[in-house]
DNA sequence: GTTAGGG
DNA sequence: CCCTAAC
């Protein structure tokens, strides 16, 4: 065991530039140089453009893995989570009962002795073809060991994670039962299940432990963000499982960095980017936004200043006042706490606080425009109707870097500790990227999330740190509040390629390939077994229905690949291997159901 | 929005 | 896992 002091570091502002160099002229995202007073308010969000650029695109690293969330306590209800509390985190067999989905999926969490008792399968004992009664718990350990020995032998898979659904008893039965009874009755399905494949009074039910799109439970449309920062107004920060030791860092670091390459933007929406060569990004200046040393202010080029020339915009400098001169320092980033070995370089420091930045200010937010501390809503004012003009000066426009929607989500998930934690002990890239939480830490940081810059009409914008009265009246933001993550699922974390999906569907990226575990394909097998091979939205809602990274197409794809690898030899046969009795209800469960297919076909006939 | 099937 | 035709 490595015992290695950490220094933890806070940072109260970080004061990074956000003035892309000339080089970095984003091409599509319009002109911030000058501003004419009849703008409309919206182009004030090109700001939050040029931030999330630079920021994601500055790095040459691109670290962008940074580990989903495993942990079924970060979507727990506030409710739950006290539960958890006080129980010492001990489980809570009542917890399933009825329970909400967050609470089902926060009752995923070990017990405090490590066993996984109350994880077991509930399965109907009454269904002949489940040979797995009463052995979730082997089950359960047997993922664990899985998930152990993946870290250890594959480092280069690390980014695929592990995602083990744990089964959960189904207490939706009763409603489940009458409806698919009401179903089963009135169709030529009802009887089917008395063959081969008899109905069960229970359905096994996958719960994600790691979901990373758990949040979409959240009403809150950016909680998909998954980004936390110390405040509420920022985007949930992924919180990391360093997956690696440090002496396999130089190595696994170029391997991070060829599987970062691995996972592109689909080629044909992204011929916008990659169309622009390197040598030509630096001229691309029309009608894009284009900072250049020239910009800099105070001789620094920590600014993004909105000065009277324009780029690929005709402006009358003679039309007096009609322009509203802004500057722009610095944004000034909410607290972040950094956990990193004394050993680590200056490097990886950087590396890790700039990661840091980066997740914060993901591309997931836009800006907001504060005119005397109230918000200014109302986008389709102009500037001058808003009462933003050059000739009053006194007028405190403040910027502020916020999430893309608002939340309905309870504040009880405001505060949340924010960690970087780096370091071999935390197996952590050498990149440091990830964002993780310290385990069973709350950090609260009275700052709030959203990062304001305030400004005058006319000189610098003063860089301010978020206060919470001018939050106070927004409603947004209320669901990135991380918890306490047990071990298991620390261990269960996986670091997989983050890159925002932003609003640019150019940008949509393929999404991170993640096995289905053994417990999944019982959970699949299960139910294809009672709803045939015809029926994916159904066995998606039965079985996966808290997996909200397996999608009716998934299943039937893995479903469509189960069959296959049940017909090859096991020689033949890669990846986690999947018990050949599971095999076996596949082909069976398969010819079923193809069996019933073709009466039913023959029937229409 | 689902399903089915090729890639 | 993606894509898309077909429904």
């Amino acid at each position: 065991m490595m015992l290695q002091k950490k220094v933890n570091c806070s940072f109260n502002a970080y004061k990074g530039p956000i003035i892309p160099k000339a080089s970095r002229s984003i091409r599509g995202r319009g002109t911030i140089r000058k501003k004419p007073e009849n703008n409309q308010i919206q182009a004030f969000e090109i700001l939050a453009n040029v931030a999330g650029n630079f920021l994601q695109e500055s790095e040459h690293s691109g670290l962008d893995y940074v580990a989903p969330s495993k942990d079924p306590q970060t979507f727990c209800s506030s409710n739950t989570k006290d539960k958890l509390e006080d129980e010492g985190g001990s489980f809570k067999e009542d917890l399933f009962e009825r329970g909400t989905s967050s609470e089902i999926v926060s009752a995923c969490v070990p017990t405090r002795q490590g066993k996984h008792d109350n994880l077991r399968v509930m399965d109907d004992a009454s269904f002949p073809g489940n040979h797995l009664e009463g052995q979730g718990q082997n089950i359960l350990e047997r993922e664990d060991e899985r998930v152990k020995r993946r870290r250890v032998n594959e480092k280069s898979t690390h980014i695929e994670g592990c995602f083990d659904g744990l089964i959960e008893p189904s207490y939706k039965v009763t409603k489940d039962c009458s409806s698919e009874n009401n179903v089963t009755k009135s169709s030529l399905e009802g009887h089917r299940h008395l063959d081969s494949f008899p109905n069960t009074s229970t359905v096994r039910k996958l719960v994600n432990r790691d979901d990373d799109e758990n949040l979409d439970n959240c009403t809150q449309p950016n909680c998909k963000d998954k980004i936390s920062s110390t405040s509420p107004g920022m985007p949930k920060l992924k919180d990391a499982s360093p997956l690696m030791s440090d002496e396999n860092n130089s190595r696994d670091n170029s391997e991070l960095e060829n599987l970062q390459r691995m996972y592109p933007f689909k080629k044909r929406k992204f011929f916008n980017q990659t169309s622009s060569s390197a040598s030509d990004r630096g001229s691309q200046c029309q009608g894009m936004f284009d900072v250049s040393d020239t910009t800099r202010v105070n001789g620094t080029n920590h600014a993004i200043e909105e000065s009277s020339s324009m780029v690929g915009q005709q402006v009358h400098s003679g039309s007096k006042g009609c322009n509203v001169k802004l500057s722009i320092k610095s944004f000034k980033v909410p607290e972040l706490f950094i956990n990193i070995p004394e050993t680590a370089t200056i490097g990886s420091l950087k590396r890790t606080v700039m990661e840091a930045v980066k997740t914060i200010l993901g591309d997931e937010l836009h800006v907001g425009i504060l005119l005397q501390g109230k918000k200014v809503r109302d986008d389709s004012k102009t500037l001058i109707q808003t009462g933003i003009s050059q000739d009053d000066k006194r007028h405190r426009l403040g910027f502020m870097l916020e999430p893309r929607q608002t939340s309905n989500c309870p504040s009880s998930y405001n505060d949340n500790p924010c960690f970087l934690t780096t370091g071999s002990q935390q197996k952590l890239s050498k990149q440091s990227t990830s964002l993780m939480l310290q385990q069973g830490t709350y950090n609260v940081s009275q700052e709030r999330s959203m990062i304001k810059i305030e400004s005058c009409a006319e000189g610098d914008l003063n860089v301010v740190s978020s206060p919470t009265d001018t939050y106070a009246n927004n409603n947004m933001s209320k669901c990135r509040t991380l918890v306490a993550v047990p071990t298991i699922n620390m261990e269960a974390l996986a670091v997989v390629p983050f890159r925002r999906k932003s609003g640019n569907p150019d940008f949509a990226q393929r999404r991170i390939r993640r096995p289905f575990s053994v417990l999944e394909v019982e959970a699949l097998v299960q139910a294809v077994e009672k709803l045939g091979t015809g029926r994916w939205r159904d066995v998606k809602q039965r079985a996966f229905d808290h997996a909200k990274h397996r999608t009716y197409v998934d299943l039937k794809d893995k479903w469509k690949t189960l069959v296959h690898t049940a017909r090859i030899s096991p020689q033949q046969r890669r990846g986690e291997p999947v018990p050949q009795e599971l095999l076996d209800r596949v082909l069976a469960a398969h010819a079923y159901w193809s069996q019933q297919q073709c009466k039913q076909q023959l029937k229409s006939l």
